[in-house]
DNA sequence: GTCTATATGCAGATAGAC
DNA sequence: GTCTATCTGCATATAGAC
């Protein structure tokens, strides 16, 4: 993993300062996972665009794979939506491996940073309330950055797994510990902790196979729906 | 969609009585929709092993298409797995998109088949556990088939596509008809049927990301537990 | 930074000998 | 039915001009 600070990591921060002369110097900053992808700032030449272009790779590439999955879209296919030629793509990222992990890591981290934000200390039933809406709102909210995140694990190499695996780990952690205090304080039931969990996250995230913003249900409608679930599958 | 039955379409039947001389006959018969992959049974000569690859051919794809996804698989690691050369893999199916095609209607029809011979008038709270432990217990035994059959519809034409979400829509149909009998009856509670229905299939489906026959707990006993969550979540 | 051109390899599918 | 050989095309990635 990155050892920068994930604001940094998620684009969101003071941007990179260096300034890479070439390609070759952007791969070699990734091979040393010294920056990312998607937070490489280059000065501005005479007939740059990299500025502009650096996040439509990005986009281009989430909106595909989340479309057609990560093995059936050809670089030329990215290179074409965002309007320049394949090997222009190798600016951005040192391979289609790397464009696919930026994307996952990037929607991770922000997921985990979004739940940073909100612990608190409250009663777990609150804390759950929180978790399960949350969970819901920011799924409705970012449907290919999720498809992507569940559907193309197995596309990742061995190490990049692991990374994304272990972030993941960690938001499911969260749920878990709220689960374990509820249950020792008497307020749920739940036989086997783990695999409830696992049963809830599942629930949760199953909202993203069928909704449809223009569909009969409004957003708060689904989120209160699922909550509405998730606390009687819980309750004592 | 075929008109055969569906016992004939699981090669569970008779098989096809016909001799196709020729791939290309073969190939003709998949146009006209007459026979599928997975049952052509031709006569057996000299050096000819069509009786134990066909199968094989199906099995080996089963296999790399859940491990590596459709994409990513090519027709001569399947044939290198089955052990003949690439080229031989078309005696059994006319293209690619065909085999992941009926692996996918196979499993479907298969999942629909075992719940047909099990549809009661018991209660709904009786079906409904009955509902649930089946879709454990048969998720738990077929992981492979469930995994495509979850991840790789985007890889189906439209036409292919639309079969399948067909057999799937028919397999959500019983459970819904189980809530709005319980509902109906005062036995559950569900404030928007269809979503609930949704719910319960993601929360069971679920099991598959994360259970391991080696693992902690026993088929049964995360049987038992999924069904006590379902039961609660739509307690009165 | 982007282009054109290209190196290199593998993809799906077919032809025809045996 | 299976083989070898091959057609045709696209894949990732790189080199070097501008």
């Amino acid at each position: 993993m990155s050892v920068l600070p994930a604001a940094f990591a998620l684009g969101k921060g003071i941007g990179c300062a260096m300034q890479p002369r070439s390609a070759l110097l952007c791969r070699f900053l990734y091979d040393l996972n010294i920056c990312s992808v998607s937070v490489v700032r280059m000065a501005r030449t005479a007939g740059s665009h990299s500025d502009i272009t650096g996040p439509r790779v990005l986009d281009a590439a989430l909106r595909l794979f989340a479309q057609h999955g990560f093995a059936a879209v050809s670089m030329r296919q990215i290179a074409r939506e965002v309007g320049v030629q394949a090997g222009a793509l190798y600016n951005y990222t040192p391979d289609k491996q790397t464009l696919l992990f930026d994307l996952m890591r990037r929607h991770m981290e922000d997921l985990l940073e979004q739940r940073q934000d909100r612990l608190s200390a409250a009663d777990p039933l609150s804390r759950l309330e929180d978790f399960a809406r949350f969970h819901i709102r920011y799924h409705l909210n970012r449907p290919d950055e999720v498809f992507i995140a569940y559907m193309e694990l197995r596309n990742l190499t061995e190490e990049n797994f692991a990374t994304i695996e272990e972030l993941r780990r960690r938001y499911e952690a969260e749920l878990e510990e709220i689960l374990r205090d509820g249950v020792a304080a008497g307020l749920f039931v739940a036989n086997d902790i783990r695999i409830t969990t696992m049963a809830v996250i599942a629930m949760l995230t199953g909202v993203t196979t069928w909704y449809r913003p223009s569909g009969r249900l409004s957003g708060d409608e689904v989120e209160l729906l699922y909550w509405d679930m998730v606390r009687k599958s819980v309750s004592a």
